[in-house]
DNA sequence: CCTTGAGCTTTACGTTACGTCAAGGTGTAA
DNA sequence: TTACACCTTGACGTAACGTAAAGCTCAAGG
């Protein structure tokens, strides 16, 4: 019986392209070639097949079965035992993939149901703890008890799908905001986009809305070395001034 | 605290070659580039890169570490998990592999010692058994019981090398009489070469060589279904009419 | 006899995460 | 100035094929 590339790749359930592959690296010759250049093959081929097949099965690299098949049988306990140990210590390696990967994941989880339960609320009490230190004294004296009081009351009473909408907005606008400086100005559609994207923001925060107020926010944002420093690290340098430039132009409007 | 190549990759232990490879895929860029091309790493950097790090000891790829840095955490722990579900398919993969192997290592121990031992032994018993039930009968009829006894006889005093040579010639006889048959001339050279090694393979067994005897022999190939089938199988249709005719021609030469 | 579609050929690039030259520029200490 | 370590880009190699692309061959149907 003789089979073209087709059918003996059928036969044996590997592709065509495998089997001219084993004849370029000489695996496995085909028994001939007839006048149109088709590879032909035989009984003995395909028997030859079958052992290669059987040896890939078990792993082994071609060149090693290149090996086992043409030397008549000299080393194969020898090969399989040194196949044997590698097999072993690729799983001994997987196996602390395996836990490594799980500790990961619950460590994440760990974080998650944190956020989901009491670290929630702990972490906007903490949050507001903070802004108060940091802020605090400032927002109040520009603008007042009221609308600093007003916003910790809002985070407080914030679920947390409200609070992730928000938290999310301002990752938006720190990572649009990136973008937009590369091209340098603040009244390009994107800066302005990023302005309303800010409006918006504060909205969320903010009892009413002024342009004034937030004019005067983006202005803080470039005075104050903290909130300079925190969009700077962000999204890069000049990230405070551009943001203020943009918004200030908004407001403008 | 700034870093060169060299340094950073000695920090992290690392190879320079990948940090210049993160570079180019756009994993890990280096905070600036100096006026003489060297890439110059900052301390953020070197966070990127622990992270980095981290995530590639996880057995992870860099497109999905790149996703999981780049995408503000978003769907860390869903990657973790498919990953982690990656692995244990791996591993049971390998487990398949390892148990494979050690059936394979474990029927190869058994053939060897088997052989070694006694195995080899009741196998060549066995053989003449059959030898016996299959052949005998005419044999005996045809050449004497003379014949079929020394050839016996010649069998159970056989050291294994000595076997494992009939064997192979056998084997090769076969292999050649493949090829020689699709020339189709039983008077061509490597026809005749066929017969010539038959004649070897013969001398292993008979105390005496004649041509009448060589050339009985074959015609028994071709009247006898039973090495008719034989050789048909092993070397396709017509084999056993072409040997008869190759020693025929040989024999009489 | 011609067309068509399936099957064949060779050539060659893509895959993953770098290792390893090779050729040539740079920084610094003796 | 020279030596020597370090930097750069460019390119090939890795394992075992998958996947086009471009062109030739075969068998069957109109």
């Amino acid at each position: 019986m003789e089979y073209t590339v087709q059918k003996l790749a059928q036969l044996a359930g590997v592709s065509g392209r495998t089997l001219r592959y084993y004849d370029e690296i000489d695996l496995l010759k085909p028994a001939r070639v007839n006048s149109s250049g088709y590879r032909i093959y035989g009984q003995e081929e395909v028997n030859k097949l079958q052992h290669i097949l059987f040896y890939r099965e078990l792993g082994l690299g071609l060149e090693t079965i290149q090996k086992l098949i043409s030397t008549p049988d000299f080393n194969r306990y020898e090969t399989l035992k040194e196949h044997h140990t590698q097999l072993l210590r690729k799983r001994a390696h997987l196996d602390k993939l395996i836990e490594n990967v799980e500790k990961t994941m619950d460590s994440e989880k760990g974080r998650i149901t944190m956020t989901d339960k009491e670290k929630f609320e702990g972490f906007k009490d903490k949050m507001i703890e903070e802004n108060e230190k940091k802020y605090g004294e400032e927002i109040r004296e520009k603008y007042g008890a009221d609308i600093i009081n007003r916003s910790n009351q809002k985070l407080k009473g914030m679920s947390q799908e409200e609070y992730q909408k928000v938290e999310s907005l301002s990752q938006a606008i720190l990572t649009k905001l990136e973008k937009a400086i590369e091209t340098g100005d603040p009244a390009s559609d994107e800066a302005q986009e990023i302005a309303e994207m800010h409006k918006q923001w504060l909205m969320y925060w903010w009892h009413a809305y002024s342009k004034e107020a937030h004019a005067g926010l983006a202005q803080m944002y470039v005075d104050d070395d903290r909130f300079m420093k925190y969009y700077d690290t962000k999204c890069g340098k000049g990230a405070a001034e551009f943001l203020r430039d943009a918004i200030v132009i908004y407001t403008r409007k």
